[in-house]
DNA sequence: ATGCCTGAAGGGTTCAGA
């Protein structure tokens, strides 16, 4: 079934949820997502569930999860419906057991995916190889799966130079390589949009700055969490941006939220919207926006 | 110094992150 109401939905990197409790809530309160995709809980899932139910209850989530209890962790809340809950990705590697990177489920119909792909750590190590294989166990994943479907996470891939604070510092690290790219670029050659560099093709933005140094405060940066949209949502994202405001301030994550509005859904899919002329008797004529 | 912060586990330090 589709849905045919608005849906806000959102990916954060909290780095640690436990630790994000104060900037999650009131966010989750501010910018009301529908649907939210978070990695880096660091928590396991019983410990998630007494942390956050009662919370989440309250603001009318239902929540997926794929916790451990020291690195990594993915979840993803909805309070337009979490069917067909999928926790990790088949086929998929692990390193040497499998990780939590990965939670899917269908959200006022939409296969949502909140991710947390393996960072790399150095090209060639066997990180790196366990990141690639993942990533393209991701994309068969992709493929078999319905089309209406959201990629949402810490992709660990900066997919241009321009996703850089200094692409030449870059250069021979893992985020930027070649095959990482090629990788992503698979995954987008299956009808992905990536939807926040699309609306902002010439912006300086970046989802993604260390902690040290006053990186945060120089905006220096990477933009590595993304929101990539297949073919058939891609037209509905009426908005689409990253919430920088949710990295400043007092005990903030190193990532910020990226955030993408989805219209409702096309008029294919549920009908005509506005009434042939002849049922409209006779009233004016009014400029339609242009759809993009 | 070549990880300048931050967090987790668990122990008085190490590993991980990008």
């Amino acid at each position: 079934m589709t849905t045919v109401e608005p849906v806000r939905v959102a990916t954060w990197n909290v780095n640690s949820v436990k630790q994000r409790v104060p900037r999650l809530l009131p966010w989750l309160d501010q910018r009301q997502p529908d649907v939210v995709c978070l990695q880096e809980t660091k928590l396991a899932d019983d410990a998630f569930t007494a942390l956050l139910e009662a919370p989440l209850k309250e603001r009318g989530y239902e929540f997926a999860l794929f916790g451990e209890t020291q690195w990594n962790g993915v979840a993803l809340l909805s309070r337009v419906g979490l069917e067909d809950v999928a926790v990790g990705i088949a086929g998929a590697p692990g390193f040497p057991h499998v990780e939590a990177r990965a939670v899917a489920a269908t959200c006022g119909g939409v296969r949502v995916h909140s991710l947390y792909v393996p960072n790399g750590r150095e090209p060639d190590s066997d990180h790196y190889k366990y990141k690639l294989e993942w990533l393209a166990a991701l994309r068969d994943v992709l493929e078999a799966g319905p089309a209406d479907a959201l990629v949402c996470g810490d992709i660990n891939i900066a997919p241009a130079d321009a996703d850089l604070f200094d692409p030449a510092a870059y250069i021979g690290h893992t985020h930027v390589t070649e095959p990482e790219r090629a990788a992503l670029q698979a995954i987008e050659a299956l009808g992905f949009h990536d939807v926040v560099r699309e609306r902002w093709p010439d912006k300086r933005i970046f989802s993604y700055w260390d902690y040290r140094a006053g990186m945060f405060h120089r905006d220096l940066g990477m933009r590595i969490d993304l929101i990539l949209a297949s073919s058939s949502v891609a037209p509905r994202a009426e908005a689409a941006w990253i919430d920088r405001h949710a990295r400043k301030g007092t005990g903030p994550s190193d990532h910020a939220p990226v955030i993408v509005d989805l219209d409702e859904a096309p008029d294919g899919d549920i009908g005509p919207v506005v009434p042939p002329p002849s049922a409209s008797g006779g009233n004016k004529k009014v400029k339609l926006p242009q759809s993009k």
